[in-house]
DNA sequence: CCACAATTAGACTGGACTGTCTAGTTCTAA
DNA sequence: TTAGAACTAGACAGTCCAGTCTAATTGTGG
């Protein structure tokens, strides 16, 4: 009575839960979604939720899990060892703001930020999928052109904390306002010059 | 019949209540914490509570008003214009990581984060009276040794991303781990010597 | 000693929520 | 066609909580 029934019901009901939950849990946060919110706006009846989930909790973690890694998916992956580092550094500075600084990952982010009192491995997860993973195939890429384990490492973690630390504590702290891509693109040449500075011993060939 | 009597009862009703919901609101968040429990800590009828503030969130916005402020009035304060650069980077640096990877100071971050959607002048409340607090001291201090207007806000957020920026993303989305006091101390002559590479036209006297 | 204010314990209301149960309905596969 | 699975609507039990109310107690100033 409440939605026009689709042919294709297979799959179809656990991915109106999902996508129902995802969308009220980004939005509301874990405390402020209750099950009934859920059935009624993925239009299923709550027995129905809960034969495809344990509990509220249970939902939330497959949730934000899942979440977490298709949000992370799109993370630059390049190892393509004849790309200069620049060019590189470039590509990735923009994909990670790109990334970090859409609503919904942000809403995310700010997710698990809160919750991870209460489910610390959400927060591990979250730190894994994303920051980490993308910490360390940027290190691979710097190894591989020539920079040493630790300087790598450092290396990326200032480039990374350039780029989005600043920013990033701002967004956290203020409602529904993310910076400019004017804003954010002006950070990209500062880090990587200041990357080029603090690694003098590479070769600039770009502009 | 719970607790001795104090005899300098005359504001200690409403500090009880106080640092008692500080407590309380630091470890389990707003959703996390009763009334009762509160009055119940702080040794106090509920109609107490009710008496000193007029609902849950009215108890929470003062908390963490208070909280925020008595935090970051420890911020380091340094107008003089003897002391060189160096030297008080190195002064910043430390204070601003030594203050923000306290155990009370994250939970507040974390608290500010998470409920910044429910009650956003908190979230920019913390942010003015933090960061931002910090960046325009910072900002005016090396406005006062030379830098323009421009440079000293890009400088100074540069520098702060890059002692706390990483460790802070970290710490957040982990569960009772703050980062080793060794391990932060690294950072700070990274971020140094990147300040003066990014503005070489300074002294540097000091070692 | 009295009047009044502050405070207390605890009951209570009204509402929200999780998770279970029931009884009826629709879908599907044999 | 029919049996069983999946699903539905909605009631329900049990818990928790914010905020109010009452009746009693304590402390204090006059």
């Amino acid at each position: 009575m409440i939605q026009a029934r689709c042919k294709q019901e297979d799959m179809s009901k656990e991915s109106a839960i999902i996508e129902a939950a995802t969308r009220l849990f980004l939005r509301k946060g874990y405390s402020g979604v209750s099950m009934e919110e859920i059935a009624r706006e993925s239009a299923v009846a709550k027995q129905t939720l809960y034969s495809y989930f344990k509990g509220k909790d249970d939902l939330f973690r497959a949730i934000i899990r899942k979440q977490s890694e298709s949000f992370f998916a799109l993370l630059p992956r390049n190892d393509d060892p004849a790309v200069n580092i620049e060019d590189f550094l470039y590509q990735v500075g923009e994909a990670a703001m790109d990334m970090m600084f859409k609503r919904d990952t942000l809403e995310l982010y700010r997710l698990a930020v809160a919750e991870t009192p209460r489910f610390p491995e959400l927060g591990e997860l979250y730190w894994q999928a994303g920051p980490q993973a993308l910490i360390e195939r940027m290190t691979d890429f710097l190894k591989n052109h020539g920079l040493t384990e630790e300087t790598a490492k450092i290396a990326t973690e200032q480039f990374l904390s350039l780029t989005c630390g600043h920013m990033l504590s701002m967004a956290l702290l203020t409602k529904n306002c993310r910076p400019a891509k004017k804003e954010r693109e002006e950070r990209i040449p500062q880090a990587v010059s200041a990357f080029f500075m603090m690694n003098g011993q590479y070769e600039r060939e770009v502009s």
